[in-house]
DNA sequence: AGCTACTCCTGGTAGC
DNA sequence: TGCTACCAGGAGTAGC
């Protein structure tokens, strides 16, 4: 599922596509991909609009149509990007169409239906809610230590909350947490300064080794928008491995579920808290 | 503040 | 082969 590496790679393959080009036409085939808007008026909104600009924020995408509004994309699980000649077939699961004034047209593909391609006036207030980029100057092993002594719950929920850090989901976190040696369920009050400085520095090398290798492609649903998988599912210590031995020591990796979401870890290089409470299932 | 549960969805897979 | 049941999960929301 698309986190932060995918998105960024999405945005940097679709970018040079989309800028600079007008939207000639929107179709909709699923109309809650747009949010609440009607039909009709999301067409008016964004046909005779050009792009401006498309960048990423956390997992958000926007694109910027000039000063009228903006167009503000989340892939969620299974969304997907295209900028392809006009004949393209985008396939059963094509949700939201734009003719562009090139010829070619950008298409909003999702499976599951959870992803949202809306048209805003001003994309700022439901972005206000983000906490830093964990690739951004903000996000430093001071700040992190401090904020993590200020919080009470386990580390794993708190690094997927994105109003604490924006950017990270389940696999990302599962790898950085095995990398820099804690558990999930680590009181955030008991990171020490040092493992802060470890965690901070594993998040920003995960991230990037991902971003290098455009994502990670696990099962079928995401490609980049030239069709390619990622390849940073090879480089997976944790994620998916459950049962097969550890990198580092061979023990086999468990499962347990943190939050209400799988969790991947070793249980010999990540030694559970000493003081746990219960751990879910 | 921090939990838990629920909602939205459907392809893939396990079990029979 | 074909059926059913269940799983995955990002984010928003509600309730305790």
């Amino acid at each position: 599922m698309p986190e932060l590496p995918e998105v960024e790679t999405v945005v940097r393959l679709i970018r040079p596509r989309l800028v600079g080009r007008s939207i000639t036409a929107a179709s909709v085939a699923w109309k809650r991909s747009i949010g609440s808007q009607s039909v009709a008026s999301f067409a008016r909104a964004v046909v005779g609009e050009r792009f401006e600009s498309v960048e990423r924020r956390a997992k958000y995408i926007v694109m910027s149509l000039g000063g009228r509004g903006a167009l503000v994309g989340h892939l969620r699980m299974t969304g997907r990007m295209h900028v392809e000649a006009a004949d393209w077939d985008p396939g059963k699961f094509a949700r939201v169409r734009l003719d562009l004034d090139d010829g070619n047209a950008f298409h909003f593909i999702d499976v599951r239906k959870f992803a949202r391609l809306e048209f805003v006036r001003d994309p700022a207030p439901r972005l206000a809610d983000l906490g830093p980029e964990p690739l951004g100057p903000e996000f430093t092993a001071d700040w992190l230590a401090q904020q993590l002594r200020g919080c009470r719950g386990a580390l794993k929920p708190l690094l997927l909350d994105q109003s604490f850090l924006a950017g990270l989901g389940n696999i990302y976190v599962d790898e950085a947490l095995f990398r820099a040696r804690l558990h999930p369920l680590t009181n955030s009050r008991r990171v020490s300064a040092e493992q802060a400085a470890a965690l901070r520095r594993e998040i920003r090398a995960v991230l990037g080794e991902a971003i290098e290798r455009e994502g990670s492609s696990f099962d079928t649903f995401y490609r980049t928008p030239e069709g390619n998988p990622g390849s940073f599912q090879h480089q997976f210590r944790v994620y998916g491995r459950t049962g097969e031995p550890c990198r580092d020591c061979g023990t086999p990796i468990a499962r347990s579920v943190v939050g209400q979401r799988g969790t991947h870890t070793c249980p010999s290089c990540q030694p559970r808290p000493r003081r746990t409470r219960r751990a879910a299932r």
